[in-house]
DNA sequence: TGACATCTATCTACTAGTAGGTAGAATAGA
DNA sequence: TCTATTCTACCTACTAGTAGATAGATGTCA
């Protein structure tokens, strides 16, 4: 049938949807069969094991990342336009509401993780404090803003921040609950001048 | 036998340590079982079903939550010192470590949880801002110190900031992260006059 | 006081359904 | 025909939950 690529990329992107809305443990082969419109043996010839399947979730969520902040980087030169576009991505599209990070979700999981999902997870949380690390840390050094702590205790103190505010958000199923808590919390660390 | 009261509170302790680590969808009766000492059927006896018996866990960490809160009322007078009481609090004792809120880790796995337990993990939530706001406004109107931003909003952010410091802590599997995150979160939020 | 009845708490044994995973046959395109 | 892909059919382990029995404690009343 030469589909495989085809099956992959829809299996991917069904288990993509099912983990960032129930996290790993709350969805199954079975759901990701349904939504392909497969059987569940099926998708063990792309993903021998479901722990195989969640890590390349995972790591391709982890690449888009990188991406995005590529974007970023390159579309604005402004450190503090740059952490406005990051709260807004985080905060996602109009459609995709309450908003969350496959990531924070499964952080909440990590102990009953498989370690291989871990890996990726604290991957991209790493992968994330590192650029506002960076993007703060320019931002002070040129003047354009003052903190109000060191810039990698406010690039931790900011995702931690993010992460806690998608979860109210995701609790209360009220996407103003994110903003909510975004605007205070940067007006907080970064003082513009 | 007489045991009903003992069991009882055996189960719901049990229960709770594996919620807490484990969340609601990765913790079975089988488990809480194996760990008290009876059958799985024996607990349907005492929690008819599984989300009576998370409901109840809940419940009273939540009552526990006020219950703590009215203590440091009624043991600390200065705002500044409640609330650094209330961080080391979330931040648990030496033994408990990785630190982390039962109802902050519900908190993600809401869309698959009875609602009976979302009740009690919103109520919960909201206790802790109520204070938090209470807190933060006695400490702003009598000078004690300056916020960055309202007391309410500071609240929220204070909340969802520990709440992502938890995550995190939790995903590395270190509890210094938990600290790290949390004294710059109060330095950028609350200053100190 | 003794007998009967009820209650508590647990057990064994079971149900129906789901989990992730495997073996091997069927199918289809190059 | 070879190879990639998907299928049927199954497995074992586990899930929450139920049915019915039972031991022993407690209550009640003649």
């Amino acid at each position: 049938m030469e589909q495989r690529a085809n099956t992959t990329e829809r299996i991917l992107e069904s288990a993509y949807e099912l983990m960032q809305t129930r996290g790993y443990n709350a969805f199954s082969y079975a759901d990701v069969a349904e939504r392909v419109g497969i059987r569940t043996a099926s998708i063990h010839y792309h993903f021998p094991a479901k722990a195989d399947l969640a890590r390349e979730v995972c790591a391709r969520y982890r690449s888009a990342l990188v991406e995005a902040l590529a974007t970023i980087d390159r579309e604005l030169a402004d450190p503090a336009d740059r952490l406005h576009r990051f709260v807004a991505l985080q905060g996602g599209g109009i459609d995709r509401r309450p908003p969350m990070c496959l990531c924070a979700l499964l952080a909440a999981e990590c102990p009953t993780l498989p370690e291989e999902v871990n890996v990726e997870v604290r991957g991209f949380l790493s992968d994330q404090e590192a650029w506002l690390t960076r993007v703060l840390s320019e931002g002070a050094a040129t003047g354009l803003f003052s903190l109000a702590v060191t810039p990698d205790e406010a690039a931790r103190v900011l995702r931690a921040g993010l992460e806690g505010a998608m979860l109210a958000a995701r609790a209360y199923d009220d996407r103003k609950r994110y903003d909510a808590i975004a605007q205070p919390l940067l007006t907080a660390l970064v003082r513009s001048k």
